[in-house]
DNA sequence: CTGAAAGCGCTTACAG
DNA sequence: CTGAAAGCGCTTACAG
């Protein structure tokens, strides 16, 4: 079986097989055979040969056939490390799923498919067609190490793409400001806390780094101290925790952690409740609010700022812009957000103000 | 501009307005200029024609004109409500994922790409592609409400199909078991509360029917006493925050309560906090699992079973099963899990308990 | 350096 | 009831 080069069944060789010619078999496996009165034996035959066969349709030539509806059809796709949490993919696929009803009611000609593409931390370059433009017309793209990010800065995408929270010469981005850090640190210090450490995961990527550094470079400016790095063997909550545990076991000293992700402020309340700490009384933490749900963390957590949801929908409007060519003011654009002071830091219970 | 038909551009267009042939349009849009030895004015004619009259590729008639690479290809979709919580399809993309390198490390001959379909409850039928397989290959579909289960029992989908927690005949399924919530009634029971309340949002789904008349049964058949039905207008954390509110505020008696989900649980959780209750003292929290992350819970939440991560694998194995034609026991699975008896029942802290 | 042509796999008029 | 053929938009040998 197979064409010779991969195996793959086509309707010719169901035909082939059958005795029939290949009209007949995709009447039949598109299920027209009652309007195009085919015998019973020959609809038998050909769903008989082409399950014996293993026949499995070529969406692409299908939907190129299917006229009208293969002009239209504009593919998006997500790329994301399979590593990295999932929180910020969903912020941009529900901001997708937002634009495209927009789309649709102004009576864009398009219709829109999204594909999720994820790759191995560092290995960006061996997503499909990513170099070729052969499997999609646009894409985000985050989550991207370091080394991802070289790759990006040597190649040149033939076709649009929005970068989430990394920036690269050369391509529209949608970023947090760089000195999120420092208003983490400065939230801290006007709260009273002195001894003051830092927790993030491993690999440490773009974000997480200007996150990290204008911490300490802030925090040495205005106490003149240096902070504690914390560091947690991968970007996984349990690891925070574990690494969090090691630290507060040798060096109790600690009264305010700055935790870069919203995963690992959820490793680290975890190790704090656990060791009979109080939050904020021994311990004040301060997240970053990517995760953009703080009413996940009791007592609720305050952040540096919390705009995962806005930039997700900021970059997704970049990309349609970008697709239709529209007038487009910046394409670099940085999100803003002020610092929200809530209980892990203050200790003050607001009421309801989980849910944003 | 525009082929008449759609308003969409293609390679033909592009070269009657740059007056040369598609070949070189063709080629020069896939960067093979240099190989193919263009004159820079051809080049820089074509690429001034294609952003003019703005040029997107078809994607399926790429992907079908590259030869090995088309063939192979095997389009999966995932396909969900927009309304539901992404956490469940987070567990089933990675599934996928890890099945996928799966396949590629035993040397199987396909390509897979994962497209995401979202549609507004009830408005499965709606999805492109659906009816045809003109979009996809394979599809898991989850978090369907019941008039879109029964659209599915109405039609038949001629390509390999999973529901997941949803059964309906004629389709291959992956559920947990429909007693979910009369364990939760025996371990709330057993644990000594006797004023009972279930928590749930609507739409109510397959799924939830089951656990909240299971668990209303059982609480029946063990104490001879009815449910106090806390009903919340959505599905989201806030409005089951609101819901419980509304209840604790007129009936302060209650003292276990099972939240269908866990995101119901989330709103349960802030609610009885900030009224100033305690978890479990005054009242006891079960949940289902469903999110597969207990971390998030303070106190770690109590579950009737937890099995999400399994119940997405187990999906996308028998997906992958059908597809390959294997032989398979049964199209119909049941997830096993047993009860979780953590701190939000039982009170006792368990160290380091909240990572599975 | 460029043009004319074949053909990817499929569906659907159309002719019998 | 069935067969032969056109053609979706694209890429890529091939001939000049």
């Amino acid at each position: 079986m197979g064409n010779g080069k991969t195996g793959r069944i086509t309707v010719r060789q169901i035909a082939e097989a059958a005795g029939l010619t290949i009209g007949s078999v995709s009447s039949v496996l598109n299920n027209k055979h009652v309007e195009r009165r085919i015998s019973p034996a020959t609809v038998a035959k050909v769903r008989e040969t082409a399950a014996r066969l293993g026949y499995m349709p070529n969406i692409n030539a299908r939907r190129l056939r299917s006229g009208a509806e293969s002009l239209n059809s504009v593919t998006l796709a997500v790329i994301t490390s399979f590593e990295a949490p999932l929180t910020l993919v969903n912020h941009i696929i529900k901001a997708i799923r937002k634009a495209v009803d927009n789309e649709r009611k102004n009576g864009s000609p398009y219709q829109f498919t999204v594909t999720i593409d994820m790759f191995n931390a560092g290995d960006l370059a061996s997503v499909p067609g990513l170099l070729s433009g052969s499997h999609f017309n646009a894409a985000i793209i985050t989550n991207t190490t370091p080394k991802d990010d070289h790759f990006l800065q040597r190649v040149q995408l033939p076709y649009p793409v929005v970068l989430v929270n990394r920036s690269v010469p050369g391509y529209p981005h949608v970023c947090e400001a760089t000195d999120i850090g420092s208003r983490a640190a400065d939230i801290l210090v006007d709260h009273g806390r002195r001894k003051l450490a830092v927790l993030y995961g491993q690999p440490v990527t773009q974000v997480t780094h200007h996150r990290i550094n204008s911490f300490m470079r802030q925090v040495y400016s205005r106490l003149g101290s240096t902070v504690q790095e914390i560091v947690a063997d991968t970007l996984t909550e349990r690891t925070a925790a574990n690494a969090m545990r090691k630290c507060l076991e040798a060096d109790a000293h600690i009264d305010g952690i700055y935790a870069v992700t919203d995963g690992m402020a959820i490793g680290a309340y975890h190790c704090i409740k656990q060791m009979g700490m109080q939050i904020p009384a021994n311990v004040a933490v301060v997240g970053s609010g990517d995760y953009g749900f703080p009413a996940l963390f009791d007592p609720p957590l305050a952040t540096a700022g919390e705009d995962s949801i806005q930039r997700a929908e900021s970059a997704v409007n970049l990309l349609m812009a970008l697709i239709h060519q529209r007038e487009i003011a910046t394409t670099e654009i940085v999100t803003e957000s002020t610092p929200q002071l809530r209980e892990s830091l203050t200790g003050t219970r607001q009421p309801w103000s989980g849910f944003n």
